[in-house]
DNA sequence: GGTAATACTTAGTATACCACGG
DNA sequence: CCGTGGTATACTAAGTATTACC
């Protein structure tokens, strides 16, 4: 296997590397700017993660981190530099389900798996005939064979678009079945509607008739009282409201931790003199002269105040939000009324992002009117801008799905008004992703087989895409766009990792060829990992590093791009992102498959269920800070245990006197005493098992985060055939939300529903 | 062919809410 | 009835991917 190939490897590298590194001049230039970067960095403060609150375990977990750092450092200064960094801000992962990280995840290894796909899997046979008519190729779709029925429907659909919607229903409907549910609560519009019985629609219009009432806008500023004094190098000083107002979004931060990081406090106050008069600007010159306590100290008597508010004014409160989501908390859409997502705008103040964000701390503005697009329909009724005022602009863009938007001043990005889960435009899409990942099913093995044979190629851009992608589908990582530099925080994925964020061991803890992933991902998670990787894999990725430096990117011949181009040619839809979804309902599927036995109790089952989800979510690197509460809900579990433990005591030393007794007396009725002492035992015993396994659970679940996954990968008819087939009631897998979200796979998987 | 803009999904966390025991 | 703690929801940042543009 090795010989020959290592001499492939050599040629290739004579052959191409040397133009490589500065062929590509964006990504030279990309180099530099990140050299600039690193002083920056310097000056950077430690990240959230480095949060003071989660004291001990958290503590500890860093210091080992520390240690693995140092151990496996011993290089570069800058790499230092870096590594100092890192250990200040990352989230440190290990120390807990070791054994699941350190082998990628507790699933089974894929590649290995991969010789036996087919007999696991289901023929492709069974597959189509599993699948409906209006499936996969989506987007292509043509109208033609669909039953009568959904022709009708399609048709509906169509004449009503073109009436006036809402003032009718109940006449001459089609869906006579429908219509008496309809009747009854004259808000809800046909008490379910099953969107994904009817046909889709094609060439990208997404509506034919949107009405809306707009968005809510966040309150106006109310000006603080004339008591509440701000301070400016001792001094009380009143501020123009403008001003006012951003020092408020500061107090209100006050004992968050980043408002003493130096980044955020610089761009606040940057931001926040903009806002000043040319008076306050030139008295106000230092931040550190600024007391914004009485402030603070006021907001955290507010928020008292409210919570001790009467319960008559809670309830005011309550239905006043009830009458806003009421009214602008739904819309029209093809004459179905459906839930908004997000109405509300996004209220102004300081921008925090995640991680190591060079843009926190600044001013996040007030969005008016004049900023906001609105989209609708044109014959429907047009949302009204508050009096005086204007939008921007009024469009009806019927092949997209938002109702409204507006560009963000932080990254100049449009934000967006869009459907609730529930809806038929999140839906269909939702469906259609799982869709696209079963076809990928089909087809994986044959990807698989490609790219283990590009690992051969020898064109460097070749191997470095068939490495990534190995990457993609063994690890699930994500894509990884670059991104503009000093915008964002320094995260990576696949196609952006550099050569620091792996380590080549040849050998390690006895397994041979193994990479050691560090980096932050998405949202400034840090993914770790050490993986064992076939030998090729590791010999290209010695050639990918060789003469580059270690903020050099590792596959310097490839981008997003190219790989989704690639993909594209593969298998009609396939993007990088389909391989974690793909990848998360597999593993979820055949781990319900290998964790479920038939002869346990629902709970037990739920557990299994609850661990197979967690597998996903390890294998997707879905983490969470660990809950403020965590470790006191771990020592309220304890006591419990403890208490049950001490009632099991007693309860078999209650049990051993009556067996004494029955021995001596021999009569019936100290036979019974035994046995029912038996059984309390029993019981006892089951319950104490109960618990300890819950505090394992929540003990395991600790930094991971199972919502993730369970919303946007794992293909719900998994977990819906399942619950079908032993009988769970699927409210214990699904809360309202999810189920509203899932509703088509609740009413379409049956118990025999393969992924 | 590369870059920017756009649209939409995925993500973790803050906070609201609600059930439950004292 | 109240506080507590645990879950559900709201929020919005940060990704991916496609499209528009030059």
């Amino acid at each position: 296997m090795s010989g020959d190939h290592t001499h492939n490897d050599s040629q290739i590298e004579s052959g191409s590397r040397v133009n490589d590194a500065h062929k590509h001049k964006d990504k030279h230039k990309d180099k530099e700017h990140r050299h600039k970067d690193h002083k920056k960095d310097k000056d950077r403060e430690r990240s959230k993660y480095s949060n003071s609150e989660h004291k001990d375990s958290e503590k500890k977990h860093r210091d080992k981190d520390r240690e693995k750092m140092k151990h496996k450092d011993g290089s570069v200064e800058r790499h230092k530099d870096k590594e100092k960094r890192k250990e200040e801000k990352i989230r440190s992962l290990d120390g807990k389900p070791k054994k699941e990280k350190e082998n990628g995840f507790a699933s089974p290894p894929r590649i290995k798996s991969e010789p036996d796909n087919d007999s696991f899997y289901p023929s492709p046979k069974h597959e189509k005939s599993l699948k409906r008519e209006r499936d996969d190729d989506d987007s292509e779709f043509k109208p033609k064979k669909i039953k009568t029925e959904n022709d009708k429907k399609a048709k509906k659909r169509k004449q009503e678009d073109e009436e006036d919607i809402k003032p009718k229903k109940k006449t001459k409907d089609k869906k006579g079945e429908v219509a008496d549910g309809k009747k009854k609560a004259k808000k809800e519009p046909e008490e379910k509607w099953k969107w994904w019985e009817e046909e889709r629609y094609t060439d990208g219009v997404k509506w034919k008739f949107l009405e809306h009432k707009g968005p809510v806008f966040a309150p106006p500023y109310e000006p603080l009282p004339s008591n509440i004094k701000f301070y400016y190098d001792e001094k009380p000083m009143k501020l123009s409201e403008k001003a006012e107002e951003v020092a408020t979004f500061f107090a209100k931060m006050l004992d968050h931790e980043y408002t003493t990081k130096d980044i955020f406090r610089k761009n606040f106050f940057k931001d926040w003199r903009k806002e000043m008069t040319s008076e306050e600007k030139a008295k106000i010159t230092d931040l550190g002269k600024c007391n914004f306590t009485e402030m603070s100290d006021y907001f955290k008597a507010q928020s008292e105040a409210k919570k001790q508010m009467s319960k008559e004014e809670k309830q005011k409160i309550k239905e006043e939000n009830e009458r806003l989501l009421q009214e602008y908390g739904f819309c029209v859409m093809d004459n179905h009324k459906e839930r908004i997502a997000n109405f509300r705008i996004e209220p102004p103040g300081l921008f925090r992002g995640r991680g190591d964000h060079p843009k926190m701390g600044m001013l996040k503005r007030r969005i008016r009117p004049e900023d906001i697009i609105i989209n609708c329909s044109k014959d429907s009724k047009h949302p009204k801008p508050p009096p005086g005022t204007k939008w921007k602009e009024v469009r009806h863009d019927n092949k997209v799905t938002w109702l409204v938007s507006w560009t963000e001043n932080i990254q100049g990005s449009i934000k967006y008004i869009m459907l609730n889960p529930s809806s038929r435009i999140k839906g269909e899409k939702d469906w259609q992703k799982y869709e696209t990942a079963r076809r990928l099913k089909k087809c994986v093995d044959r990807i698989r087989s490609q790219y283990r044979d590009d690992w051969k190629s020898k064109e460097m851009r070749i191997r470095q895409r068939s490495v990534a992608l190995y990457f993609i589908d063994k690890l699930a990582l994500r894509a990884g766009n670059e991104k503009e530099e000093g915008e964002t925080a320094d995260t990576v994925g696949c196609c952006s990792l550099r050569v620091e964020h792996i380590k080549l061991y040849p050998e390690k803890d006895g397994q041979e060829f193994v990479v050691e992933f560090d980096f932050l991902g998405k949202d400034s998670i840090r993914y770790y990992n050490k993986v064992p990787v076939e030998k090729r894999v590791f010999k290209n990725l010695q050639l990918f590093m060789e003469n580059k430096q270690p903020e050099d990117d590792l596959f310097d011949r490839l981008n997003t791009s190219i790989l989704n181009k690639h993909l594209q040619e593969l298998m009609d839809g396939l993007t990088a992102k389909v391989f974690r979804t793909y990848n998360a309902s597999i593993t979820l599927q055949q781990q319900l498959k290998e964790l479920t036995s038939p002869e346990e109790n629902i709970p037990a089952k739920i557990l299994s269920y609850n661990r197979a989800n967690r597998a996903v979510a390890i294998l997707c690197n879905h983490q969470r800070a660990p809950p403020k509460t965590f470790e006191k809900s771990m020592q309220n579990l304890q006591t419990k245990i403890d208490a049950k433990k001490d009632q099991l005591a007693d309860a078999k030393r209650e049990l051993k006197s009556a067996k004494a007794d029955a021995k001596v007396r021999r009569d019936e009725k100290s036979k019974k005493a035994v046995e029912s002492k038996k059984k309390a035992v029993q019981r006892i015993e089951e319950q104490l098992m109960k618990l300890e396994v819950q505090a394992t659970d929540r003990e395991e679940n600790k930094q991971i985060a199972l919502g993730t996954s369970k919303l946007n990968y794992l293909d719900p008819r998994i977990s819906v055939a399942w619950c079908k087939k032993w009988g769970i009631p699927v409210e214990k897998i699904y809360n309202k939300t999810q189920r509203e979200k899932f509703a088509w796979a609740i009413d379409m998987a049956d118990e025999d529903f393969e992924f």
